[in-house]
DNA sequence: AATTACAGCAACCGCACATCT
DNA sequence: AAGATGTGCGGTTGCTGTAAT
């Protein structure tokens, strides 16, 4: 017997969210912060399913989501993560507090790796592309010198505090073109400057008085949703 | 002004993993 | 131990706004 889908696809609406739903989802959740994400569709009466409110609610709806591009520095500890990460998004976002995983993703998609296909770097490797292969006529005769994409990008004290951040035990040597990382490897990053929101931690630990000034949302929690 | 091309981003899908029974 | 269930993750798609023609 093959495994059930997350929930009985018939009749749920997908597609972009409408504010009345968003409004439902955010003050259901903060009512019942937790109950499973199965139930909250149906609890908080939403035609999703419990999959796309989860998604909805940490790509979009979370108070503590930061708008907007990286920084330059930001940028630059991205490239230096995903060089020995690879696309682990969600272990590059762990990194940078009120950033989801989709966020840096769609970022590194949509910039960072247009900015390092004009440096000439492969965004996979993180190599310079040889002459033959380099995609980009622009840098042809331009850059002698070989450069790591923090040569690019960073100036000596920026590359210092980047590659310290993470733990070069964890992971394989740079000149290797194969990441091979351990699974579940900690990496020892320094925090950024904002105090970082564990969320590992059950999303009912976290801090909600940011909400409190939100005005539609209700006053009455119900406890018999709690687990 | 209309059309086309492109960029950016939100959201979906399928699989993997962890936990529960 | 094995199957069921819930959640997390990464790849991909498709919609929307904007720039270019």
């Amino acid at each position: 017997m093959g495994r059930q889908p997350c929930c009985a696809k018939v009749g749920l609406k997908k597609g972009p969210w409408n504010p009345e739903e968003d409004k439902k989802l955010l003050d259901f959740l903060l009512n019942n912060p937790l109950c499973c994400w199965r139930l909250v569709p149906k609890l908080a009466g939403l035609l999703r399913c419990g999959k796309s409110c989860r998604l909805r609610w940490l790509n979009y709806l979370r108070p503590d989501l930061k708008r907007g591009l990286l920084s330059e520095s930001e940028e630059k500890l991205v490239i230096d993560l995903h060089a020995q990460l690879g696309n682990r998004w969600s272990k590059i976002a762990a990194q940078f507090p009120g950033r989801t995983d989709n966020d840096v993703k769609n970022i590194w998609n949509t910039h960072i790796k247009k900015k390092l296909l004009k440096m000439g770097i492969d965004p996979i490797t993180h190599k310079p592309f040889s002459p033959s292969e380099n995609p980009s006529d622009e840098s042809h005769g331009e850059e002698e010198e070989v450069k790591t994409p923090l040569d690019s990008l960073c100036s000596d004290s920026e590359k210092s505090l980047a590659s310290s951040s993470v733990s070069s035990s964890s992971v394989s040597s740079s000149s290797s073109n194969s990441i091979s990382l351990v699974k579940d490897e900690i990496i020892e990053v320094p925090p950024m400057e904002a105090p970082a929101i564990d969320w590992d931690e059950p999303m009912w630990l976290l801090e909600m008085d940011e909400f409190k000034g939100l005005e539609f949302l209700s006053n009455d929690f119900d406890e018999n949703l709690c687990i």
